[in-house]
DNA sequence: ATATCTGCAAATTTTTTGCAAAAAG
DNA sequence: CTTTTTGCAAAAAATTTGCAGATAT
């Protein structure tokens, strides 16, 4: 997809959002959009920081609880004692390599099930899940 | 089981652990055993503060990082951004409320099968995983 | 006796907040 | 023109670290 037509939906999403389209908010998107790894605030901080319109830490902060309030973006947390951020699409989880910090994809988790049953069992209504398996991927397991 | 013979459990963790036996230690293994749900650093430290024998943060952060790492206690993120701990027994997995924060326990996730999968379509070696569910607890469904 | 553990104080890391100026629609 | 967003500076929250003295074995 070309940039312009990226623009274009990045406009139409904070529209949909009741957001303001600003130099910041589109380039913590189009960031995230890039990696397919969730990011923490830091890094994006100083992606953005390398920008011709550099933005404050504090703004990519707000920036990123705002997009998380409206659900743009999935808050996750993988055993680093910080927030990581990636767009919001597809249902899936992630495999962290715990020797190289190797962070892959995965879907298909199929726990809907399950979900159910502790709705039935414990009456208790799931709204979402985390997810996240930790271990060692193909390029550590020696 | 009586207190005389939780302190000499304690100190037999602790030995197999080869971590000497400390008021402070005994104290955070007491708490932890006496709460079922996670508990942070800060309610910890809290707590041991109200003891004959108060401990400083620092002190109680060592413990747990070095429990963590014995496998004593499992470290775990509720999306607070901040870590919780309980000491580890079954596995089993927690229902969060997300209106009155409540934390429920949950155990048969079955998801051996999901990550002998894993193993085998992405070569990775899964040590342990993460799974906590969010969403409303009995008390607030409406 | 010796290695381990703790307290104290200071620092680091991550995230949040108040307020006035700037920018978006 | 009005509401939202941002920058700046400061603070708060969570966690870590260095070092010297205290404690457990």
């Amino acid at each position: 997809m070309g940039n312009k037509q990226l623009m274009k939906n990045y406009r139409l999403l904070l529209e949909n959002a009741s957001l303001k389209t600003t130099p910041a908010r589109l380039a913590v998107l189009s960031f995230l959009n890039e990696n397919s790894d969730p990011l923490s605030a830091e890094s994006i901080f100083d992606h953005v920081a390398g920008e011709h319109s550099p933005a404050d830490r504090a703004t990519i902060y707000r920036i990123l609880e705002t997009f998380f309030q409206k659900g743009i973006i999935k808050r996750l947390e993988l055993g680093e004692g910080k927030y990581r951020y990636e767009l919001t699409g597809e249902e899936h989880h992630h495999l962290i390599c715990e020797s190289c910090g190797k962070i892959e994809d995965i879907s298909d988790c199929n726990i809907s099930e399950f979900e159910k049953e502790i709705g039935r069992k414990k009456k208790f209504t799931v709204r979402r899940h985390s997810l996240e398996f930790f271990g060692l991927c193909s390029d550590c397991q020696n």
